[in-house]
DNA sequence: CTTAAATCTTTACAGCGTAAAGATTGAGTT
DNA sequence: AACTCAATCTTTACGCTGTAAAGATTTAAG
C-alpha cells in the first residue's frame, strides 16, 4: 500500500513477481527489463539496482518458480508411506501436473537452465536441483528397502527422472493434442514399466 | 566459387546454413538475423527477401536440422528387423545420442517448438514431426506382432518417446556432470523397463 | 547534523527486428 | 537486340532493447 514516493519500498520481490507475470501471460519472448520495470512504476535502469543484469533477474524468477514447483512435490508425498513405490508414483505424477497446469513454466525452467545436478550421485556431487534430489532421495529409500543394490537404483532414477521430465516436456509442447483425463493416464504410463 | 556480385545466388540456403552454424558456435543467445546476413556477406535487410521474418529463417533451420535428425534415425534401423523389439532400441538409443553429440540442438529445435503431434494417434492427426511418426510407426509394429492391443500400445509409444526425449533433456542440461559410457548406459536405462 | 550508502532517474549508445523506398540484375518477350 | 518486369539486394529510418555512466533522492549510521 505504499504510496508513490521516490524509493519503491520492495522493488527487488516486486520485480522478480511481476516478471513472473509477464512470463505467465506473455510468455518469455515478450519479456523485457524494461517493461518488467515499467510494470513496476519504475525507469529503466531501477533495476541495475538490485540486480547485475537482466539474465541475473530471470534467474531468480527461476529460482522462485523453482522453490513454488518443489514446495508442490514435497506437498503431494506428504501423507504417503516414504517406504513404498506408491509415493514414488505420486511425486512422478505431481511433477507433470506441474507443467500441464502451468505450461509456460517448463520452457521458462529449463532452456538456460540453472540444473546443476550430478547424475553419478555420489552423495558428494552440487546438486542444486531440489526437484530431483527429492525424487532420488525416496527413490534410493524405497528400493534399498527392498534389497536393491546401489549401482542399479541410480539407473533406475535416472529412468523416473527421465519419463517424468519427458512427459512434461512432450504434453507442454505448443500443438500437443490430447483428449485424455491426464491426471489418470499419467500414473498409467510412469506404472507401466 | 561466385564472385563478389549484387546478386548472392544461393542467399537462402546460405541464411540457414549459416545460421545453423552461429548456434552451433555461439548458441541461439547470440543469434541475430543482421549477424547472419554478415556472415553471408549481405546487407541487413537482404534476408527478408527470402523469409518474411526472424522466425520463419529459425523456423527453416529447424526443419533442416530435424531433417538431418530423421535421416540418421532411418540410418539407425536400416539394418535392423523391424519386427524386433531390438529395432525399437536402437532407434531411442539413436535418439537421445543424437543429442548428445549436438547438445546445442536440443534446446534449439524443442524451444518454441514446430513440434504438432497428435497423441491420440487417430491416424488422421496432423502429425508433422517425423521422428515422434518413426517410432510411433515402429512401436505398432512390433507390439501388433506380439498380439498387443493398439491401445495399450498407444501408452508405450507416448512412454518410450517421454524416456528417449527426457534422457536427452536431461544429458543436454548445461551443468550436468556424468562419467558414464552413455551409449550403453542408455541402452541399460531405456531397456531397464 | 553530517556523511555515506542505498536506491532511483536521466541520458546516452550500440545492437536488434523490420518497414519502406530505391538500386541492380537477370529472365522472358517481342 | 532492346524492353520490361519480377526477383533480389541496399540504404535509410524507426522504435525497442540491454546496459553503462552520472546525477538525484532518500534512508541509515555516526
Amino acid at each position: 500500500m505504499a504510496e508513490k514516493s521516490y524509493h519503491h519500498g520492495n522493488l527487488k520481490e516486486g520485480l522478480i513477481e511481476a516478471g513472473i507475470n509477464l512470463i505467465n501471460e506473455e510468455g518469455e519472448k515478450h519479456f523485457s527489463l524494461r517493461r518488467v520495470a515499467a510494470l513496476c512504476g519504475v525507469s529503466n535502469a531501477a533495476p541495475y539496482s538490485h540486480f547485475k543484469s537482466k539474465e541475473e533477474l530471470l534467474k531468480a524468477m527461476q529460482n522462485h518458480v523453482t522453490d513454488q514447483f518443489t514446495a508442490e512435490l514435497k506437498k503431494s508425498i506428504k501423507d504417503e508411506d516414504l517406504d513404498s513405490p506408491t509415493a514414488i508414483i505420486k511425486l512422478g505424477k505431481c511433477y507433470v501436473m506441474f507443467f500441464i497446469r502451468n505450461p509456460q513454466y517448463f520452457e521458462f525452467l529449463f532452456s538456460q537452465s540453472l540444473v546443476r545436478v550430478d547424475l553419478n550421485m555420489n552423495d558428494d556431487g552440487a546438486n542444486n536441483y531440489p526437484p530431483f534430489e527429492l525424487l532420488r532421495k525416496l527413490t534410493f529409500r524405497v528400493f534399498r528397502k527392498m534389497g536393491m543394490p546401489k549401482n542399479e537404483i541410480k539407473d533406475i532414477v535416472i529412468s523416473e527422472w527421465a519419463t517424468v521430465h519427458g512427459l512434461a516436456a512432450i504434453l507442454t509442447m505448443k500443438g500437443i493434442s490430447y483428449d485424455y483425463d491426464w491426471e489418470q493416464k499419467i500414473e498409467d504410463i510412469i506404472v507401466h514399466k
